[in-house]
DNA sequence: CTAGACCCTGGAGTATACTCCAAGGTCAAG
DNA sequence: CTTGACCTTGGAGTATACTCCAGGGTCTAG
């Protein structure tokens, strides 16, 4: 158990972005301390970790906070959870796909800039993401 | 050559959206009317799909204001422009890598869930994106 | 027993990315 | 030649996700 100073250091965010976070309902601390200051153990730092990940690849807290959701402890398994499992694994489907073309355009542009001095006429990376992507709307 | 609202409609953004995007430099109409409409072509609606599939990978306005600028039609193939190419494609691949393990974890929920009635015990999100994740850190 | 480093709550401020007016000009149809 | 659907600029307002105080309590070390 520490805190939340610690599990600030150890996850590289604020103390307040913690705060914000526990406002908004993604981190609760495993306890407090008689004085009142929230105390952390290593799940709060998965927890944190995951937020960051999932953050970074494009979720809102919102959206994260209903991926956690997912695994709430009690009633889980529900056909209700199961569905909204394969609601996001499909919009994390898209985002992949979206992503591998812009990598593959950006993979392109890296080629041709291999050999020095000759411009770049057409713009690699929208050209090939339009032949790349399209794919089912993201709900 | 056709107007905003047409821009708007072809690219489901709204007029607004569009005349924001241009005060940030990330489209230029192709020609203005007479009386001062802003005109636009097809790689005007291009353009803004390139950027809303690049936001919904994550990126920022900033960042696809980079992406945009990799293919500058001048003076593009420079050493600093295939750099720039090469860093956005780590952040990429990081990306994708996250996104992966997450999509790894959802099918665990998932296949857990199929047999109904047996609650999921573990956090499956968390630890499978803990297994799967850990890569070069992005920029 | 006090100095310094920590913690608390509550609320205000900031950056990003829109979104929505207000006040007015443009233009094709009737 | 006016009506209605479009366009213009400029500026204010909103949601999200922080970020930064102010004013105050807690705790460990000297």
């Amino acid at each position: 158990m520490f805190t939340i100073g610690k599990l600030a250091s150890l996850t590289s965010v604020s103390n307040d972005t913690l705060r914000y976070y526990e406002q908004e309902g993604l981190v609760e601390p495993a306890g407090k301390s008689p004085a009142g200051y929230r105390l952390y153990d290593k799940d709060s730092a998965r927890r944190i970790h995951f937020i960051k990940h999932a953050q970074n690849c494009g979720f809102t807290l919102a959206e994260i906070r209903e991926l956690l959701a997912l695994r709430g402890r009690d009633n889980a398994c529900c056909g209700d959870v199961r569905t909204r499992a394969i609601e996001k694994k499909l919009q994390i489907e898209h985002k992949i796909r979206a992503m591998k073309a812009m990598s593959k355009a950006l993979d392109q542009l890296i080629a041709e800039c291999a050999n020095e001095a000759q411009p770049v006429k057409e713009c690699t990376i929208i050209a090939a993401l339009e032949r790349a992507t399209v794919a089912a709307p993201v709900q």
